[in-house]
DNA sequence: TATTGTTATACTCTATAACTATA
DNA sequence: TATAGTTATAGAGTATAACAATA
């Protein structure tokens, strides 16, 4: 059976990017972590008092689609708001926030550990630097 | 603002993929084409009188996901159906499907070409490689 | 005027379970 | 028994439009 669509290195960018994402999803799960979830908590503890639209800008996810995001993440108790001016809110990790957090980065470590180890050596250091130019 | 999500190969990954589809995506929309029927297409094209079984697993889609798949590239009359035995049905191009292929495949092809535009010349000929080993 | 947070909504993609008919 | 095609359905993820309150 032939596949005129290994040539394209768009497909496998595609093909590559989808079955990292479900090795760590599924690592994710058991955590009660969806993938947007960590990001999020990665990107709130980083830089606390963030906004939910200056996170949304930053993970490239609509305004409007963050209001259920934030609304898990406080109602599990891993995130607290608080007032900044009249119409914006702080986000900030709450202890438990924090103690997911350590649970999330070490399923995230151990998924980039297994990206980096599939890499046959030779092309290792130049995956990052041409991923990041086809986005950045 | 820091972004800690930039130190993580996996995240440059989903969002090299998730911007690279964009473009692919937005440049088969005026054709009336969605990715996933131009991938069928050239799959079908190389691999005449492929079931639509087979279809599904080299393109990764459930067999349940493809009825609606095939139903519509054969109301567009791109595609014929053609029993194959008793309980399976070939997939063929029709005149129309090769000529909205080839349209397809300059759209492909442009964007192809992009990409690798993009990337840093001393990394190019890593790319492919790299991310064929992240997913075959 | 622009931005934040919000509600409502719709569409695509994907996953699962179940059924029939045929190999 | 395993496979092909199919139906129905549900859950994510994502996009758009609109609104009130505030900067």
């Amino acid at each position: 059976m032939k596949d005129p669509l290994l040539d394209y290195p768009g497909y496998s960018l595609r093909r590559a990017a989808g079955a990292v994402m479900t090795r760590l999803i599924a690592r994710l799960e058991p955590l009660g972590l969806r993938f947007v979830d960590s990001s999020a908590m990665l990107m709130i503890e980083a830089n606390p008092r963030i906004t939910a639209s200056q996170l949304g800008r930053m993970l490239d996810i609509q305004r409007a689609n963050m209001v259920p995001l934030v609304n898990r993440l406080e109602a599990e108790g891993w995130i607290e708001r608080a007032p900044l001016d009249g119409k914006s809110h702080s986000l900030a990790l709450t202890a438990a926030g924090k103690a997911k957090l350590a649970e999330a980065r070490r399923v995230i470590a151990e998924t980039e550990a297994e990206l980096i180890a599939r890499v046959p050596a030779e092309h290792r250091a130049h995956l990052k630097p041409a991923l990041d130019a086809l986005w950045r």
